[in-house]
RNA sequence: GGCGACGUGGCCGAGUGGUUGAGGCAAUGGAUUGCAACUCCAUGUACCCGGGUUCGAUUCCCGGCGUCGCCUCCA
């Protein structure tokens, strides 16, 4: 079974299954008010491999990731822009399922959207005012921390030590806040910004409150695993579990947060920053399975660097595996050798090495293409490879599939024209078929075309 | 200021208290080949600095330097 690093308790553990056979995740989505960054393409790729290999050791994995459309930030933007905030969140999220298509991840399971859970917000947050862990300020309804023994858990500090951490902060709100770290359940809305009716007035829920309420309802109490960014460790997941916590409910049994994507010189790519890249940009400049097998190579807990060079090295390394795929369409189908396929397996199981895996990939390719040129056996190899890149959702093409009849007629001509040491008219026939795009490979078996 | 992570060859990136520190890309030499591509084989003074623990540290501890993240926008 899978062992993952789990951030509550700083170690790496078994993910513990609420049911037999089934896997419950909840994957904090994205706040629909620019187009995805790169950044979040690691979370598609990370949370897409997760749940393969999940599903590719036999488990039912339903995974939620809710789309985030209601927001200050889609607020501003549409008063600034003066257009409707939904056509904002349509749009956006339009694009982000564009994005996650373009990277080759599977959508999740469900897809809730907080706009659609108002209700229950205001239920929730009802809840906690009435058991007088919430209370209302000028300015909304704020969740008291204090309440919440472990608060900081996720934080890996105490209150006190955020406190005096602090600093010289200005904290938002401070003079009508019990504690500074008390974040809003619900926030008042100003005459003309979008609002929502609740007891203590008009408003828009708090960040916060989305995630958990909408968790817990797909979900139910004690889910397996919760994940998103490093940086939502802290607070916001934090105050997810304060307010399930304050409620007497069970929540997430385990945490999975994953490292970010940095610029060149080591910065995170973020919206905030200002050093936006473009995933659609990315998707389509380049081979889109380029940025899975960068991510790939590395590990999910370690910063990736992204930049031109690293990007054309996954798009040279892709060509070899393509390049594989292309000779293996010759090989007969076969069972995956089982010592292979269980090294992946155990390397994935220990908190999802997937730069061993990957290396298990490469050395089997090697080994592959070794049997193949010495006319032996390769089948088994070369079906573990298929069975692994499958599993991690890499698809290897072996670019043979629109060779139409000319094109192999040409290619038998070439044959034909070497065979006849008419090396004039065979370097001719594959200057032309490369001038149309193909990847011409001449063997002692003969040539075989593919797309490059 | 508090907390956390990290610093590995030309580039990226795993990992480990001890004969030979994955894998990828690039480079060089070679095999194959009419040539090229593909494939295969071979090669490279790589573990930030200074202490300490140890028979032995890149791996553990302390300090330093550097980078990054979080400390109520954030994947």
């Amino acid at each position: 079974m899978l062992h993952l690093y789990d951030t509550a308790t700083r170690s790496v553990k078994e993910l513990a299954l609420r049911e037999p056979g089934k896997v419950s995740i909840y994957l904090c989505g994205p706040t629909v008010y620019a187009p995805a960054h790169l950044g979040h393409g690691r979370q598609m790729v990370t949370y897409d491999i997760l749940r393969r290999f999940l599903e590719w050791s036999g488990l039912d994995v339903r995974l939620v990731s809710n789309i985030t459309d209601i927001d200050d930030n889609i607020f501003n933007r549409a008063q600034r822009e003066d257009r409707p905030w939904q056509e904002i969140t349509t749009k956006c999220e339009e694009m982000w399922w564009t994005a996650t298509d373009g990277v080759g991840s599977k959508r999740p399971t469900d897809v809730p959207h907080a706009s659609e859970y108002i209700d229950e917000m205001v239920e929730m947050i009802g809840e906690l005012v009435d058991r007088d862990i919430a209370y209302t300020t000028d300015d909304g309804v704020y969740m008291e921390v204090e309440q919440v023994d472990d608060y900081g858990l996720l934080a890996f500090q105490t209150l006190d030590d955020m406190r005096a951490g602090g600093g010289d902060r200005e904290v938002f709100g401070a003079d009508q806040k019990r504690h500074p770290a008390d974040f809003v359940l619900w926030k008042f809305s100003k005459p003309g910004e979008p609002a929502w009716p609740s007891p203590w007035g008009e408003g828009r829920p708090g960040w916060h409150s989305e995630c958990v309420v909408m968790s817990l309802d797909l979900l139910g109490e004690g889910f397996d695993l919760h994940c998103g960014g490093q940086d939502l460790r802290f607070p916001h997941h934090e105050n997810e579990r304060a307010q399930a916590v304050a409620l007497g409910k069970t929540f997430a049994n385990h945490w999975m947060h994953h490292a970010f994507v940095v610029d060149g010189e080591g910065e995170k790519m973020s919206k905030s920053i200002g050093n936006v890249a473009n995933l659609l940009d990315l998707i389509e400049h380049y081979d889109q399975r380029a940025y899975r097998l960068v991510l790939l190579q590395s590990h999910y807990r370690s910063p990736v660097r992204l930049g031109q060079a690293i990007i054309d090295q996954a798009v040279a390394s892709l060509a070899g595996l393509d390049a594989f795929a292309s000779r293996a369409a010759n090989v007969a189908p076969a069972d995956p050798a089982p010592a292979i396929v269980e090294a992946f397996r155990a390397a994935m199981n220990d908190d999802l090495d997937t730069p061993k895996a990957m290396s298990i990939v490469f050395e089997t390719v090697r080994a592959a293409n070794t049997a193949i040129d010495a006319g032996e056996d390769a089948a088994p190899l070369v079906a573990a490879v298929m069975e692994i890149c499958g599993a991690l959702g890499l698809e290897l093409s072996g670019g043979t599939d629109d060779v139409d009849d000319a094109v192999a007629a040409k290619a038998q001509a070439l044959d034909q024209a070497r065979a006849d040491k008419d090396f004039a008219t065979a370097d001719a026939i594959r200057a032309e078929l490369q001038a149309d795009g193909w990847l011409v490979e001449t063997t002692k078996d003969g040539t075989t075309v593919r797309r490059a």
